[in-house]
RNA sequence: GGUACCGUGGCCGAGUGGCUAGGCGGAGGUCUGCAAAACCUUACACAGCGGUUCGAAUCCGCUCGGUACCUCCA
């Protein structure tokens, strides 16, 4: 079965096939780490964690790159402007890279409880000053920039004389010299949508570089041209990274590579789309975004509860990452019990009685499955038929319908497959000290046998009750009683 | 204003020409001391109006409504 991707460039699925296979180069847009992370940072992360785990599993080695911004990009594109990080780190009288650290190492543990894979090299834009001058450097030389006051601007004008600049976003020169806005401060460049590739910096800036032109610091698109050159070559696979920052940053990567090495380096664009509060994109200039500390904690006024980290990844799996997906406290509690529901089931199958044939067709839900990842990476309609197996497995269970031995363990790989190495779902359970747990719940359940057997429902009862409230859940079948964390 | 995109049942959310998406919630039933779980049955849909077609949620046009980008933002 062969993948296709939906490419940003082309506007369509196209199959997939890797420069160099069977290796797989993959570039992604990451934080800029001034803040914590947001939901919206969480379905980035998820998608091409996604996109990482699928392609291995297809056999591809895959070396995956995403930067920490660390650097800071300006508030505006005024020369007063002061860069974010810059900024934080004067409020909390900080160094710069004190707010850096801090604020990377909650990055990486919010991504850690949501099971996202650590990407395969994680480059910093302050790490790759060098890389960045040189090829704002090569981009000079080629005649596609100009110097004005010691900053370096892209002429984007020149440039589109012998490139399509606008190709990525749809957009055209003449129309957006009509439309952009003016702004403060922007005397310096030709053209109000030229950007700066490199930016002299006053005496109040903290973080700034030595360079050919002045001291000061790389224009906000350097680095992910630079970056993503040093790590996966001139041209490479994939790059990724929210549909926000298709324009102007990823318009601004194509040029950048086009103007310094004559031919495009990315062969497909991959967009997320966003996370919506009713309808809105959640976001920091709107200032309606939840962080994922305040929903593992649930301590933000839009939460009716917390939510584990499983049930966020579980949550934005349900939807297409093409899609925009709306949040609601409605539709995160949906997501949880769908979750429980999968996992007991998954629980259940290396109980299911076998028996000498097999009344469903097991070996057709892989191909379902597959198919589904295939054709852009579609994890909702995988996860629909994760949960018509749930109901075969019940089915089982009630020995309504009969499974082979060797079907129940292809139902199990496919579980493993699917659910806990591609959609990279994993039990929250505590599995510590499982034998002595097991153990005591056995004797549990037997006094409340017993309890039952003399009709002292009082007793057995309060036996279940206050397994519930450890989130024990006692279920009484024909065969006797049996129990599961929620 | 320009560019891109979207409008699916109570909620979330797949589906790009014909076959039940799925989850949560609702209703009825089986099981049960009761409950839960599970199972069975079931209701509720494709913004509106035209057009193409044997046939459209799916293609085309128009209308209405919404979103994103055009200043940093996943």
């Amino acid at each position: 079965m062969r993948l296709s991707i939906y490419n940003t460039l082309k506007r369509k699925k196209e199959i997939f096939e890797p420069l160099n296979p069977p290796h797989v180069g993959m570039y992604v847009c990451g934080p800029t780490v001034y803040g914590d992370a947001h939901l919206g940072h969480a379905r980035s992360a998820l998608t091409f964690d996604l996109v990482f785990r699928y392609l291995k599993f297809l056999g591809y080695k895959v070396r995956y790159v995403r930067n920490i911004t660390d650097v800071g990009h300006l508030e505006n594109d005024a020369d007063e402007g002061e860069d974010k990080i810059a900024k934080k780190a004067r409020l909390e009288q900080l160094e710069p890279m004190e707010i850096v650290k801090y604020f990377t190492d909650r990055y990486h543990a919010n991504m850690d409880a949501l099971n996202i894979q650590h990407p395969s090299i994680e480059p910093t834009a302050s790490g790759h000053i060098i890389e960045q001058i040189e090829m704002v450097k090569t981009i000079f030389d080629k005649g596609y920039a100009y110097e004005a006051e010691g900053s370096v601007y892209f002429d984007v004008d020149k440039y589109s004389q012998d490139y399509d600049y606008g190709k990525l976003s749809g957009r055209k020169v003449e129309e957006l010299l009509e439309n952009t806005r003016e702004l403060a401060g922007q005397e310096e460049k030709k053209n109000s949508f030229d950007f700066a590739l490199w930016k002299k910096a006053d005496e109040r800036h903290i973080m700034q570089w030595k360079s050919p032109w002045s001291k000061g610091f790389p224009g906000w698109h350097m680095e992910c041209s630079a970056m993503s050159k040093k790590y996966l070559g001139e041209t490479f696979d994939i790059h990724g990274g929210g549909m926000d920052l298709l324009f102007p940053h990823h318009e601004s990567e194509i040029a950048q590579s086009n103007a310094a090495q004559g031919k495009d380096a990315v062969r497909y664009w991959m967009h997320n789309n966003m996370i919506t509060v009713n309808g809105q994109k959640m976001g920091k200039s709107l200032n309606n975004f939840i962080t994922l500390n305040e929903f593992f904690s649930g301590k933000h006024e839009a939460l009716q509860q917390a939510y584990s980290p499983m049930t966020i990844r579980f949550f934005l799996l349900q939807a297409h990452y093409r899609s925009t997906l709306d949040f609601s406290n409605e539709a995160l509690q949906a997501a949880e019990k769908g979750m429980n529901k999968l996992f007991a089931a998954y629980d259940l199958i290396e109980k299911l009685p076998d028996t000498k044939s097999s009344s469903v067709d097991i070996a057709k839900y892989r191909d379902l499955c597959l198919k589904a990842m295939s054709d852009d990476f579609n994890s909702p309609v995988l996860i629909a038929h994760l949960f018509d197996l749930v109901k075969v497995i019940n089915q089982v269970n009630d020995k309504k319908e009969t499974l082979s031995k060797d079907d129940i363990v292809t139902l199990k790989q496919i579980f493993d497959d699917f659910l806990i190495t591609i959609l990279g779902i994993k039990s929250e359970k505590s599995t510590d000290n499982t034998q002595v747990v097991d153990y005591l719940m056995q004797t549990i359940l037997d006094i409340r046998q017993n309890a039952k057997t003399n009709k002292d429902w009082a007793t057995a009862d309060k036996i279940r009750n206050d397994l519930n409230k450890l989130n024990i859940q006692v279920k009484d079948t024909k065969d006797g009683a049996s129990w599961s964390f929620r």
